[in-house]
DNA sequence: TGCCGTGATCTGTGATCACACTTAGACTTG
DNA sequence: CAAGTCTAAGTGTGATCACAGATCACGGCA
């Protein structure tokens, strides 16, 4: 059983498939915002711009439509998934519903290191935000840091998972939005309820970390139904 | 834009793939504990035996391991998912947390129709536990159906399909364990659970309805961890 | 007897080919 | 000029081939 002593220093190194590699590109491209709602995707297109062959294309593709972040028309076309506004209203209220628990779960369970995490996530947001020329997919980017700083408090990995697959749908509508009417950010709503959020997981307030998430949940959606952009 | 009045009647039949019939198959599997914790899983046998080639078998598990029901090994191999005790603690909460919050959601929002259909998968279900010798596989089979009335009734297509994501992961640990300690069925702490939560719902009693599947959830998993067969 | 190299066999991953189907555009036809 | 037709390119889906790496049983060496 003994080994030589320099072996336990080597990490295993975790092999990422390329289909891993390009659902992790996918991803990001949609729960950024970058590819907006029906908006077409070839398989053999996608392929040849990530360097590869279809067939890691067609996994991570296949992922993403079960995901519901993106969908198969019957006519065999891959697009963005499109939603009535009744889905999305849906959508939003399961995620109030999820994140408010998992915020709070946050303000229970967080410890000293997730605090500081959270409050560097919020710090960035904030001083992005108030920039007079917002770095918009910056912006969005910190935006998610944040949330997710906040849900990985709760220590729960099956509600982090859960809620990466609800902004994987959400992410075209709420982020594509973003980048559409930036003043939004200059707002500065979100800014305001991230820093109830914040000072609720801080203060160990359950109630107030899942207010301040909901309100920043619904704030941003009553944004997007009132623009009635959306179908039916 | 005037088409024939009889076209209307045609329902566009949505083409199921291969590799939709893969995933549902063996998600029947997983769901139901027919497949234990560890079991491996050859694609080219799995193939063989749904009469396929390896593509469609590939597609169904790739989705699979995303959804962490399946998972492949360092060494390149597909196993069914094993948990930790402490990961199954975890998914046991975030079940409790979004399953109950969907029944509540079920006592606020369910019609008549919904009231008659959770009825009759509750009387099926007790009517099943409750002869001398039940068919274990049916029994499973009933206790699902029973859930998903009680949790379709919500109206919330998106809390059901994570809720059918979650029993992928706990199915192969639950049914199992409830295939091989029938006795736990005959115990009849299920039925009467159920009875609680169809009682519930009926009366619009949303927080009855909670406590009630949180109670069923809870009681099953306590069972499980008390037997220690967990890892860690 | 116990250990370690070795080769046949099996694994998932990736590339390529084949096919049915859809779409778009030039063309023909009325 | 409008409507229909046909072809060529593009689509996702499925099958097959190629390959690096893992596994396991067998056999030789210590």
């Amino acid at each position: 059983m003994s080994r030589p002593a320099a072996l336990s220093l080597v990490e295993s190194l975790d092999r990422q498939t390329l289909g891993d590699r390009a659902y992790a590109q996918l991803s990001e491209l949609l729960i950024s915002g970058r590819m907006a709602p029906g908006e077409k995707l070839s398989l053999r297109q996608t392929a040849e711009v990530l360097g590869v062959s279809i067939m890691p294309v067609r996994e991570a593709v296949s992922r993403l439509v079960a995901d519901g972040a993106l969908e198969v028309t019957p006519n065999r076309a891959v697009r963005v998934r499109m939603m009535t506004a009744a889905q999305f209203r849906d959508l939003t209220q399961a995620r109030v519903a999820i994140e408010g628990h998992t915020s709070a779960l946050a303000a229970r369970h967080r410890n000293d290191d997730d605090l500081k995490s959270i409050a560097r996530a919020e710090a960035a947001m904030r001083s992005e935000s108030r920039t007079a020329k917002p770095n918009l997919p910056r912006a969005v980017e910190l935006n998610k840091s944040f949330h997710f700083a906040a849900y990985e408090a709760a220590h729960s990995d099956t509600l982090v998972e859960i809620i990466r697959a609800l902004w994987l749908k959400a992410g075209p509508i709420i982020n594509l939005d973003l980048r559409a009417n930036p003043e939004r950010l200059a707002k500065g709503d979100a800014v305001r309820f991230h820093a109830n959020v914040l000072a609720a997981i801080k203060a160990g307030d359950e109630a107030g970390a899942r207010e301040g998430i909901s309100a920043d949940i619904n704030n941003a959606a009553e944004v997007i139904l009132s623009r009635g952009g959306l179908a039916e």
